[in-house]
DNA sequence: TGAAATGTTGGGGCG
DNA sequence: ACGCCCCAACATTTC
């Protein structure tokens, strides 16, 4: 072939592309290019930190290219309409590009290849985005996982995930370049400077996933199996969004954590590491064979489940992080400031939420689909449902956190809530995950109101747990 | 990847 | 010395 196209979706890279290697190999010519085309994906288009996160990745990638000769042609509209608008311009060959697996891209997708290859062109789509894609791992019976655990065994007992290849050192060249629009046309930086903290926080593209890959593996691997519960503590890889956007192949991931394992003292942090990676797997198959998922409880006995009506603002005390206790507001607010959030506390707001607010857990999945630089469908929607107990290998629906127990157990001196949560700064380690247990006396002496220096809690938590447990046992076939 | 209620055990204070 | 009570510490059950 002469011109082949480089279609990128969430594959934002050079290293271990497939899609890109393949164009390599069979064309003279590779034109990359990246359509924004948003509504295809339902009403789970890229949330406000996501596209913030976007439109640094694919300037990242430009950058790159263009060190390279090439550079990254930018599209918008219809998917479809753009590639064979491309196709004709170009008098390309063919489209490449590397699979997605939620249910909206890949009915997009699969007519999307049906249509070009009608059309007399080339077609093809390859693996860059998952260790074991979905339809390769199945119950005995044939069915799809449920739960975690056999279905990680059954992927570690199959065939390894292939070798993951380097960044080809050039890139071909091309002859007469089509026309792209301006990245800043595509309008994906949010209006507020809301994400001035995002900035801050985090460097999207592929050097800086690649890097923090590399520090992870060299200060936090021996100790992830014993750190990473605890959000005050550097104990975590941080590499979600990096794996999200494919700015970091999972494969590489994989293949430079495993070869780490062997390190003296790295086996159960290797080990738990990895684990975390074959959760994201679990997430993208449950997803792929469960579609509804993002919308409807996986299990049908939830669909009956009577969610609170908000009685006015708690929604939004929660969001914004004002409930009045201190590890639930620290953690809302370390999500809006920096556009992530610790996985422990993930779930301690979470449960929160559902549980003791009792709002319905989708409200908590948009919050986060809106603020989390790394969003994904399958991960958000298998985090929530878990939580709310209605998901595969959810946890029971009595098993309710105690946010101020949790806090005492994961941040004991309180740091993690000191550093978003000044209002209980001055608090004693005692007090500072229970504001509201502050002796009358300690009060007056540190000028410490509750009503006034801070919120008194939204809900009782004894109370709101009983009525909680209440809801679950009235549910039908339960 | 729970928390709270309930049950059991054993040390120590005390009459 | 002994029975009794209290309660912390731990284990088990229940939600």
């Amino acid at each position: 072939m002469k011109r082949v196209i480089w279609w990128l979706r969430r594959d934002l890279r050079l290293h271990d592309n497939p899609a890109l290697r393949a164009a390599i190999d069979r064309a003279d010519e590779v034109i990359p290019v990246f359509v924004w085309a948003p509504d295809e994906e339902g009403e789970w288009g890229p949330g406000g930190a996501q596209r913030w996160w976007l439109h640094r990745s694919l300037e990242a990638l430009d950058q790159s290219l263009r060190r390279l000769d090439s550079r990254l042609i930018l599209r918008q509209g219809d998917s479809l309409a753009a590639l064979r608008s491309l196709l004709q311009e170009t008098n390309a060959g063919g489209v490449f590009w590397n699979r997605l697996y939620e249910p909206h891209a890949t009915k997009r997708d699969t007519e999307i290849k049906e249509a070009l290859r009608e059309d007399g062109h080339r077609a093809e789509s390859f693996n860059a985005g998952l260790l074991y894609e979905p339809w390769t791992q199945a119950t005995l019976k044939g069915d799809p996982y449920r739960v975690f655990t056999p279905f990680w065994k059954s992927c570690l007992k199959g065939p390894a995930p292939a070798a993951p290849e380097t960044a080809p050192r050039t890139m071909p060249t091309v002859s007469v370049w089509p026309d792209g629009i301006r990245l800043d046309a595509l309008d994906l930086m949010p209006r507020r400077d809301w994400y001035r903290g995002l900035a801050e926080a985090w460097t999207p593209g592929e050097a800086a996933g690649l890097s923090r890959l590399e520090h992870f593996l060299d200060n936090g691997l021996s100790q992830y199996h014993d750190k990473r519960d605890y959000p005050a503590v550097d104990g975590v890889s941080r590499l979600s969004p990096y794996l999200h956007f494919g700015e970091l192949s999972p494969r590489t991931a994989w293949q430079a954590a495993s070869a780490r394992r062997a390190d003296s003292g790295c086996e159960r942090g290797g080990e738990a590491f990895v684990r975390e990676l074959g959760w994201r797997e679990f997430a993208h198959h449950v997803l792929f064979y469960f579609p509804q998922t993002p919308d409807r409880p996986m299990d049908q006995r939830f669909e009956k489940f009577p969610w609170r009506e908000d009685p006015g603002g708690w929604l939004q005390a929660w969001q914004r992080g004002h409930t009045g206790i201190p590890i639930i507001d620290a953690g809302m607010r370390q999500l809006w400031q920096t556009g992530w959030l610790h996985n422990r506390v993930r779930m301690i707001v979470a449960s929160f939420l559902v549980k003791n607010l009792r709002l319905d857990w989708r409200h908590g999945a948009r919050w986060f689909w809106d603020t989390l630089v790394d969003a994904d469908l399958a991960s958000n929607t298998m985090g929530w449902q878990w939580s709310a107990g209605s998901g595969a290998d959810a946890a029971p629906y009595f098993r309710i956190f105690n946010p101020v127990l949790q806090g005492e157990k994961f941040d004991p001196d309180g740091g993690y809530v000191r550093a978003y949560v000044p209002e209980v700064r001055k608090l004693p380690p005692r007090y500072v995950h229970k504001p509201w247990a502050l002796p009358a006396a300690e009060r007056d002496k540190l000028g410490f109101e509750l009503g006034v220096s801070y919120p008194e809690p939204l809900v009782d938590l004894k109370a709101s747990r009983e009525e909680a447990l209440a809801a679950f046992k009235a549910l039908p076939g339960r």
